[in-house]
DNA sequence: ATGTCAATAAATATCGATATTTTTAGGGAA
DNA sequence: TTCCCTAAAAATATCGATATTTATTGACAT
């Protein structure tokens, strides 16, 4: 009844809790690619019983962050430099196909969200870095948004979530913000205002292809 | 020690078991779309507890054939024509890609796997439906599976998941068997293993949309 | 009739304990 | 040593009971 809730957050399920954490830890690799994901140690990490743990590793199988197997637990999926130019290429397939939609089919309402999205990146840039992180992913997938696909578009945000995983894995991690990236953005933005499908294409693609050749060569795995 | 098993089987775990027979029941409309699924419903069919039934439903979030609504549990994944039209056009997408990939990197491993995996479907055709319907699908996925893009394939095979499903919902359900499918699986083949690209991927594609059209016309939801 | 609210019923989510299975370690035999 | 086999330890998987949350019902006021 009066029951005073530290977080302001609602807390919604344990389950839910356990879930969104322990994809962060692996999305950032506190919990290292490969490694064994012990029900008895994440119940000490989360302080929760098992049953919402063991639900939240099953969830993340979705995402392809954990690899269950049965009889023996589950741990967190392995990274390697070939999964990561898969990832890689998969995504440029995959984005180009939606964002070329999403130009197709574009409303001014579309075109109002990516301004608006963009503008708010911009304005986190100097911010902390996880900050930064979201508005970018969220002006990403505001681009692809209106492709009018969502299962197109859910395996678009897993990719992206996916590759992220492999920026926290590349160690020395001296921040591709060094790069003139805001620019490749404004570029990206400009075309899809435009409608210009093909320039669109062409700055996102290179704009990953660059952070990923980037990425690619600091690999440690 | 003297555990007569009458199965045969090795019975696996218990969440296991209930993921299969769900993700059949689900396949198959046994469960329809968009149904409720009732924790205690459940256990009486599978005859086991609690923790596998939600293990397993957290699983097939995975397949998209269950949605998990936080706090007010689980559902099977909604059917619409809107959604089916998405899955067969991404497939078709998705599986050119697959195929081109599979014939560009072609070996003579892949091509014996491939006339292996025909004969077996032709063979299976007179039988149980259940059993062609195997067979099917591993001549399909057979065809894709030397794109060197696992991820690829994943995708792949969910959407064909997916896909037999609105079949089993096309209630009339006057089999595909009908039209000359056999016909066209053999000129499928054919073209593969000559590692014609533009004729395989022709013929994929004309494959999946005659029976997207023919279903589309004939699905009642 | 209609909308609100409290009491009840139903269902979900979670816990703690136990059964089962896999992994590890140690003690001989070849 | 190297290999096998067995006993102990560790970890997974599962159960049954309970706490929490959501959904339903019906009385009462509008």
């Amino acid at each position: 009844m009066n029951m005073i809730d530290d977080t302001g957050a609602k807390e919604s399920s344990a389950t839910r809790g356990a879930y969104l954490t322990l994809r962060n830890m692996i999305l950032t690799g506190q919990l290292p690619a490969g490694q064994k994901l012990k029900i008895e140690q994440l119940r000490g990490i989360l302080k929760t019983g098992a049953s919402p743990v063991r639900e939240a590793l099953s969830l993340l199988t979705s995402d392809m962050l954990v690899e269950r197997i049965d009889q023996r637990g589950f741990r967190a999926a392995p990274a390697s430099k070939a999964n990561f130019e898969e990832i890689l290429t998969l995504r440029c397939t995959l984005e180009d196909l939606a964002l070329r939609q999403s130009i197709a089919n574009a409303s001014p309402s579309w075109e109002e969200r990516l301004v608006l999205t963009h503008h708010h990146m911009k304005k986190a840039a100097g911010l902390d870095s996880v900050v930064f992180e979201e508005a970018h992913k969220i002006f990403h997938m505001a681009l692809l948004a209106n492709s009018g696909s969502p299962m197109l578009e859910r395996y678009c945000a897993q990719l992206y979530d996916l590759n992220i995983r492999y920026r926290y894995l590349a160690a020395a991690s001296s921040s591709y913000k060094s790069r003139d990236v805001s620019a490749e953005h404004t570029e990206i933005l400009e075309a899809a205002v435009h409608h210009d499908a093909q320039a669109a294409s062409e700055s996102l693609l290179n704009h990953y292809r660059r952070t990923g050749d980037y990425l690619s060569k600091s690999l440690v795995v």
